[in-house]
DNA sequence: ATGCACCCGCGTCACCTGTA
DNA sequence: TACAGGTGACGCGGGTGCAT
């Protein structure tokens, strides 16, 4: 058979998993004696608090931006190498049907 | 040059979910 | 149960292409 000229077999193919949106869980070390997550004194005051959480979140929307494009990008390269495949498979069944009429001939 | 529509990235808020 | 992180939704400002 052989999907000729294709890096990727029919089917879910291995990198499929590529395109997954996974939680990275930033892993961040809980922080010793007084400290939140994050170098945050717990008895910051609130506007001290809110300043951080603040920064917090909006590194943390770009990242999952970051994030978002990137996988929106591995669909798009995914949807081009299936778009290839079935070219490829469609044409081999076009091939093998003309092999068979031949033969019935 | 200018007005307009569209896109993109950003910051913030609100909500949800997992974890200690 | 409080807290932290992830993410959708919203509004805003700047860049760009296009018609006038």
């Amino acid at each position: 058979m052989a999907v000729t000229g294709d890096e990727t077999e029919t089917g879910t193919s291995g990198d499929l998993t590529a395109c997954q949106l996974q939680n990275t869980g930033s892993s961040l070390p809980q922080g010793g004696a007084e400290t939140s997550t994050q170098g945050i004194v717990k008895s910051a005051n609130p506007s001290q608090k809110r300043e951080h959480r603040l920064m917090k979140n909006r590194e943390a929307a770009r990242e999952c931006r970051r994030k978002k494009k990137e996988y929106v990008k591995c669909l798009e390269n995914r949807v081009a190498v299936l778009e290839n495949q079935n070219k490829t498979l469609i044409e081999e069944l076009r091939s093998l049907k003309d092999i068979y009429r031949h033969k019935v001939e």
